[in-house]
DNA sequence: GTGAAAGCGCTAACAA
DNA sequence: TTGTTAGCGCTTTCAC
């Protein structure tokens, strides 16, 4: 802990024999120093191990520095690999990532609030915080949502019901699978909502309805597990389940089989993410991959953009996915797949 | 983005008639205040939407209110429950938490001392960063790191060794096993490297040796599932493999018997953290529990009471572990476990 | 090219 | 109980 003072301008101003505007300039970067006195009072800083404190600069220039996320959780591949993006394009901008995790907070609004008092800008997944607060935070920071909906100034998302269309649409036109579930459906999470809206149109584009309501309310690992006993319990497996996401495919993949249900071949599964695990699963995983580093970084970098004032005109940005085809679904190894 | 200007104490209290200390003092909840003062003052702060600046604020008491959190990369099951601990307690001292990826950086050096200069402590994975870097830092916040070995002042951590040593005796004691092998030995990483001593205490306390150097350097599922492929490769599999997380062994589970070897019954295998899906995986995961959220939020309880000028005296904190027996380690289903 | 001085928004002695 | 007044550490006009 600190027990000797941190050097402040002043101090490297006087062992430099400059004044403060002069030290300043130097720290900024400023042309306007000749290179001689440059020198000099570089010479000090380094002698003294001077570095700017971020309140007094903050507080100076008015700005943080710091860019605030909000994510359901911090837990999972999916926020994680989110993260990695956003990380990645603050170190580019020299700023800090400060993080919430909303469903671990009491009280989210005014963490948020906090949250947004202490830093430039925030991306906040979609679902996590309420309209109301994010909108009344909105004229102190600059805000991203991700995977948010058109009632949102600026959005970052996938086309998640047309990506669950799609592979649904192969569990029934490939595989010819008439009785489809659909599993993970927490309230208030957009986007298993928007996936589960696609997994319906697939089906009534071909004259199908769901073979019972969506299994399970949660997205981790032990909720796709739990679906697995209800599914057991209740007798009746249908042909394949569509899950909200990989993770939920991943509870089942290692539950059913222990409950004697081969996969693919007595229910097809599929998921959605395209996580690491997804091609290590037995059988491997087929679902859809999403640039999910990518959708952080691309916040990341609009939320950045905004806070430096480069006002953008309120967008939507939709990045592209894919199915990505193996073995859950019943489709055979492709040629040349390890294993 | 911010179009007015946002109140400052000065606003509030010319609003309400009073000077900038009362305002202050109403904010800090200073209890010399009349209670009619204090509720005009309280009005005018509601009126125009009032909240100190964290700026500001953090200048004149000269604290952050904010924990920097420094963590190899931010993915993975075992990070992510770190990180939930310690926004537990972050939380619960009203303070951010200021995440920093270290394996993503160019500059990790540089990265650590900016995070440094905003944050009034530190938790730092060891072997994320330099030590040296690490006392440079270390009289200007709190630092606890986390892992960290002796030369450390404050650590939180469990006995990587001990625990290792247990789970490799069981498989020696119990099952019978003479041929083992550990993976996953990244270098640099300390627990690793911790858990891979305990493995070859259990062998030399028993007359053995290890049947190979260790495989595979990564920590992830894949570094698991190209462990396997070596390992069929080379056409030596040993009767038990020892893992230094439980994502390798998820690697290994996942892929080994696509390859042809059954697990338990062909090669046995224990992992280690006790995550989530060790409980899922099939077979269920033999591994040693952490109580890793805990391990989060100790280092995260004393940073934040070290920075409060708590000086307490340098100190090892030691969880407990408990290794939990499933069966991929060979033993059978213990009756009423749920599958 | 360099310096003096006025803030940025807040807290904390000290006085009253 | 309340107000006055220095700062906290930095940037940034505006003179020179």
């Amino acid at each position: 802990m600190a027990a000797v003072r941190r050097p402040t301008v002043r101090d490297i101003a006087r062992h430099a024999g400059v004044s403060v505007a002069t030290v300043s300039r130097v720290t900024s970067d400023d042309p306007r120093v000749r290179a001689e006195t440059r020198a000099r009072v570089q010479a000090s800083i380094d002698a003294h191990g001077y570095t700017p404190s971020s309140l007094g600069l903050g507080l100076a220039r008015r700005r943080h520095q710091a860019l605030g996320v909000v994510l359901p959780g911090l837990g999972g591949p999916y926020f994680a690999e989110l993260l990695r993006g956003v990380e990645s394009v603050a170190a580019a901008h020299d700023t800090a990532v400060t993080v919430l995790g909303a469903h671990l907070r009491p009280d989210v609004a005014g963490a948020v609030e906090r949250l947004a008092r202490r830093t430039d800008a925030l991306v906040v997944q979609a679902g996590t915080v309420d309209d109301a607060v994010l909108a009344a935070v909105a004229d102190e920071v600059a805000v991203v949502v991700l995977a948010g909906s058109p009632q949102h100034p600026t959005t970052v998302r996938t086309d998640g019901e047309s990506a669950c269309r799609d592979v649904t649409a192969h569990l029934v036109d490939v595989h010819g699978h008439r009785r489809l579930r659909f599993v993970g459906l927490p309230p208030g999470a957009p986007e298993p909502a928007q996936r589960h809206r696609g997994f319906r149109r697939a089906l009534s584009e071909r004259g199908l309805v769901e073979s019972g309501p969506p299994l399970s309310v949660g997205l981790e690992a032990v909720d796709g597990a739990a679906a697995a006993r209800d599914l057991r319990a209740s007798g009746d497996v249908p042909d394949a389940l569509v899950c909200a996401n990989d993770e939920i495919a991943f509870g089942l993949l290692a539950t059913l089989p222990g409950l004697g249900y081969d996969v693919p071949h007595d229910v097809a599964i599929v998921g959605f993410d395209d996580n690491a695990l997804a091609a290590l699963a037995a059988p491997r995983l087929t679902t859809v991959h999403q640039p999910t580093a990518e959708l952080g970084a691309t916040a990341a970098r609009l939320a950045l953009a905004a806070a430096s004032g480069e006002e953008e005109p309120t967008t939507d940005h939709v990045l592209p996915t894919r199915t990505v085809v193996r073995e859950s679904c019943g489709c055979s190894p492709a040629p040349g797949a390890r294993r």
